[in-house]
RNA sequence: GCGCCCGUAGCUCAACCGGAUAGAGCACCGGCCUUCUAAGCCGGGGGUUGUGAGUUCGAGUCUCGCCGGGCGCGCCA
C-alpha cells in the first residue's frame, strides 16, 4: 500500500508540475521527485522537497514555488491536508483510512507481506563465511553467517534468486597442516612421539579426531618416530621470536608434511581426507545449528581437478597480462587499478591462493548469475582490487561483482576482551558462543550493527533476560500478541474490514498502521543497501510502536467490534514481526 | 611510510545516497501492576556529530588538512 500511495502523491506533484513549470522550459532537467518519510510526526506522513530542488534552475524562492504547485494539486481521496513548511518542502497528510488500509494488506499477503520484485527474479549468489576447515569457527565467522544468511534472505525476499555459497579451502597448505597436525596427534596416541610444532593446529579437536582416526584405523598409519624426523630442519629454540626462527619453524613443519606424505603414501589423502570431512562435517553442522543454510559447498581442488585453473592462467597469459620475474609468474595487475603486481604460480610451480581465486570468480561468472556478492572478513580489503583487476584482464564486468566486508566482532565479558586466535587454540568458539547467549540473540546481536561497523558484542548483555536485551523486546511483543489471540475465541478477530479499521481511531492505532505500512520500504532500502541491519532496527520501532500501546489501551474491551478491530491490528503487528525476525533467523515465539 | 575503513550523549549504536529541532537502547533520576504477559509503559536530565577550513539555499553526510583508532601492504590462505 505505501508503495502505491508513494506512487499516487508522485502522480500528484507531477500533474502540478506540469502547469507550474512551462512546458519544454526545464522540462528534460526537472530533478526525479522523491517522497520520504519525515523523521518528525508534524511534518506529515511523506515529504517532498522538489521545490527546493527546483529553486535554483528556475530562479525562483521555494516556499513560492511550493505554493504554486500545492495550488495546482489535484485532489485525493488519500490526502488529509497538505501544507508548506521549514524552507520549502511540500507535506502531506494522509487520511487515518490510508494508513490503516496497511492492515488489511499484511494479513491479506501473510507471510508474504513485504516480498518485493526489486530483484525481478535476477541470480545472485552470496558467497560467505568460507572459513578454512581447519579448525572449529569462531565468533568472527559468526557474524559473517549471520550477516551473509540475513542477507541471502533478504534479497531473496525482495524478489532475487538467490544462492547460497561457502567456498572450501580443501587444497593448499593449511589443509596440509591440519592433515599433518592429526597425524602427530595419532603417533603420539599409538606410542610414536614426535615434538608437535609449535606452529601445528593445537586445539582440542586435533586430539579427538587423532583419537577417532585410531579407533577406527588402528595402526594403519603408525611409523616409527625416527623415521618421521630424520633429517628434517631442526625446530629452533621455542622462545625465539626472530624472523629467522619463524621461518625454520615453517621449513621444519613443510618438512613434516613431506615427509608425512611420503611414509604414508596413498593413505596420506586418506588421513587429510579425514581430516577435512571431520571438520567440514563439525563446521555444517554448527552453522545449520546457527540456521545458515548454503545451497552449495564449492570445492577449491575442483577448480584444480577440472583444469580450471590452468586454463585461467593460460586466457590471462595469453591476453598478454602475465609476464615472468625471479622465476615466479606475475598478473600485472597495477594495469587494472591494483597497487603492485601479484605472484599467480610460485618459482616452484605451485598455484597461489589468487590463481585459484581467479578460477574461482570466473567459474562464479560462468555460471551465469547477474551479480555476486563477496561476504568477506574486512582485513580482506586490499584484496579487493587484485580481484577486480583479474575480472578486468578476463574481459569480465567488474561492477557484477559486490563485496560486502564484515568487521570484525569483539566479544566483551564482564567488561573484559575475550582474545581469539586460532592457532593457539584460546578462541571463544561460534558453538560456545550460541550455547551460552542461544541462536536467537546470536542472530540479533550480531546484524544490530551495520556490517562495516567493528560490533562490539556482549556477552552479558546477550545473555540478560530482560529489558536490556533487545531481541527479547521484539520478541516479546509476538508474544503478548499470540497471547491475546490465543484467548480470544472469536472466529471472526482477524479479518480486517472496512468498518472495523475505522474503528481504529486513536492516535497510537493510526501510527501503529502505519508502521505496518513502512515494512516494505524497509526490505527494500534493505535490500539495496545489503543491509539487513535496517530491519532489526525496523522491528525494534515497531514493537516499541505496540508496547505503547498496549500500554495505552485494552485490546480486550467488551465491545465485541472495538475488540476484533483491535485485535486484528495485533494480529497484523505479530504477522510483520514474524516476516522480519524469520529474514534475521530467530524465532517467534508464542509464549515467553 | 603508502592504501582502505572509522571517530555522533558517560557506554553501545541509528540517521531513508545533501534536508527541517541529530534519534534509540544501556546507565542515571522520578512515576505506573486487585483486569489482556512489568522480558512492559510514562516522564526527566544529558550533544559545538574528533578538529580546522572549503563547496551551497542547507553538511553528521561531499572535498582538503590535522589529531586519534582499526585493518591491509607475502612466491600465506
Amino acid at each position: 500500500m505505501s508503495q502505491d500511495i508513494k506512487l499516487h502523491l508522485a502522480d500528484l506533484l507531477r500533474t502540478a508540475l506540469a502547469s507550474v513549470v512551462p512546458a519544454g522550459d526545464e522540462a528534460t532537467s526537472l530533478p526525479a521527485i522523491t517522497l520520504e518519510r519525515p523523521k518528525q510526526a508534524s511534518h506529515g506522513d511523506f515529504a517532498c522537497n522538489i521545490a527546493m530542488q527546483l529553486a535554483r534552475t528556475l530562479k525562483r524562492n521555494p516556499r513560492e514555488l511550493a505554493q504554486l504547485i500545492l495550488g495546482e494539486l489535484p485532489p485525493s481521496p488519500y490526502v488529509a491536508s497538505v501544507d508548506i513548511a521549514g524552507a520549502g518542502f511540500i507535506n502531506f497528510h494522509l487520511q487515518p483510512a490510508a494508513k490503516l488500509d496497511a492492515v488489511a494488506a499484511v494479513l491479506r499477503a501473510g507471510d508474504a507481506y513485504g516480498r518485493s520484485t526489486a530483484g525481478a527474479g535476477r541470480r545472485v549468489q552470496v558467497e560467505f563465511v568460507s572459513a578454512n576447515p581447519t579448525g572449529p569457527l569462531h565468533v568472527g565467522h559468526g557474524r559473517g553467517a549471520a550477516y551473509g544468511a540475513s542477507l541471502a534472505s533478504l534479497l531473496a525476499f525482495a524478489g532475487w534468486d538467490v544462492t547460497r555459497e561457502y567456498y572450501v579451502n580443501d587444497a593448499g597448505r593449511q589443509m596440509d597442516i591440519l592433515g599433518v597436525s592429526t597425524w602427530l596427534r595419532y603417533l603420539d596416541r599409538a606410542g610414536e612421539h614426535v615434538a608437535f610444532p609449535g606452529n601445528a593446529y593445537q586445539g582440542d579437536y586435533v586430539r579427538e579426531m587423532a583419537a577417532q582416526l585410531h579407533a577406527t584405523q588402528g595402526a594403519r598409519f603408525v611409523r616409527p618416530a625416527a623415521s618421521v624426523v630424520a633429517g628434517l630442519p631442526a625446530m629452533p629454540d621455542a622462545e625465539r621470536s626472530d624472523d629467522e626462527a619463524k621461518q625454520q619453524r615453517e621449513l621444519h613443519l613443510d618438512g613434516l608434511i613431506d615427509r608425512a606424505k611420503t611414509l604414508l603414501g596413498d593413505d596420506w589423502a586418506f588421513v587429510h581426507g579425514f581430516a577435512l570431512n571431520e571438520q567440514l562435517n563439525d563446521c555444517r553442522d554448527d552453522l545449520e545449528g546457527f540456521a545458515v543454510h548454503f545451497d552449495v559447498w564449492f570445492s577449491e581442488k575442483s577448480l584444480f581437478d577440472t583444469g580450471l585453473v590452468a586454463r585461467c592462467i593460460d586466457k590471462l597469459e595469453k591476453a598478454g597480462h602475465l609476464y615472468t620475474q625471479n622465476g615466479a609468474r606475475w598478473f600485472r595487475s597495477t594495469a587494472f587499478g591494483d597497487e603492485k603486481d601479484r605472484v599467480v604460480q610460485r618459482e616452484n610451480g605451485l598455484y597461489t591462493y589468487f590463481a585459484s581465486d581467479i578460477a574461482y570468480h570466473l567459474n562464479k561468472y560462468e555460471r551465469g548469475f547477474d551479480r555476486i556478492i563477496n561476504v568477506w572478513g574486512a582485513d580482506h580489503h586490499g584484496y579487493i582490487p587484485r580481484v577486480k583487476g583479474a575480472l578486468d584482464a578476463l574481459g569480465l564486468d567488474r561492477e557484477r561483482l559486490d563485496v560486502a566486508l564484515v568487521q570484525f566482532a569483539v566479544l566483551y565479558r564482564n567488561g573484559q576482551k575475550a582474545s581469539m586466535s586460532t592457532r593457539s587454540g584460546e578462541f571463544v568458539t561460534l558453538r560456545e558462543l550460541r550455547g551460552e547467549v542461544g541462536n536467537d540473540a546470536c542472530r540479533f546481536f550480531y546484524v544490530l550493527r551495520k556490517s562495516d561497523q567493528h560490533l562490539d558484542f556482549d556477552l552479558d548483555l546477550a545473555k540478560s533476560q530482560s529489558s536490556d536485551n533487545p531481541v527479547y523486546y521484539v520478541q516479546y511483543a509476538h508474544a503478548r500478541i499470540a497471547s491475546l489471540l490465543a484467548q480470544s475465541t472469536d472466529a471472526a478477530l482477524p479479518v480486517p474490514t472496512a468498518a472495523r479499521l475505522a474503528l481504529l481511531s486513536g492516535a497510537r492505532e493510526v501510527a501503529l498502521a502505519a508502521c505496518l505500512g513502512e515494512f516494505p520500504e524497509v526490505i527494500d532500502a534493505a535490500a539495496a543497501e545489503l543491509a539487513p541491519h535496517a530491519i532489526a532496527f525496523y522491528l525494534r520501532d515497531l514493537a516499541a510502536e505496540f508496547h505503547s500501546y498496549y500500554n495505552a489501551e485494552r485490546m480486550r474491551v467488551d465491545d465485541a467490534e472495538l475488540c476484533a478491530a483491535r485485535l486484528t491490528l495485533a494480529a497484523a503487528v505479530a504477522q510483520v514481526i514474524r516476516n522480519g525476525l524469520g529474514l534475521l533467523g530467530v524465532s517467534c515465539p508464542q509464549s515467553m
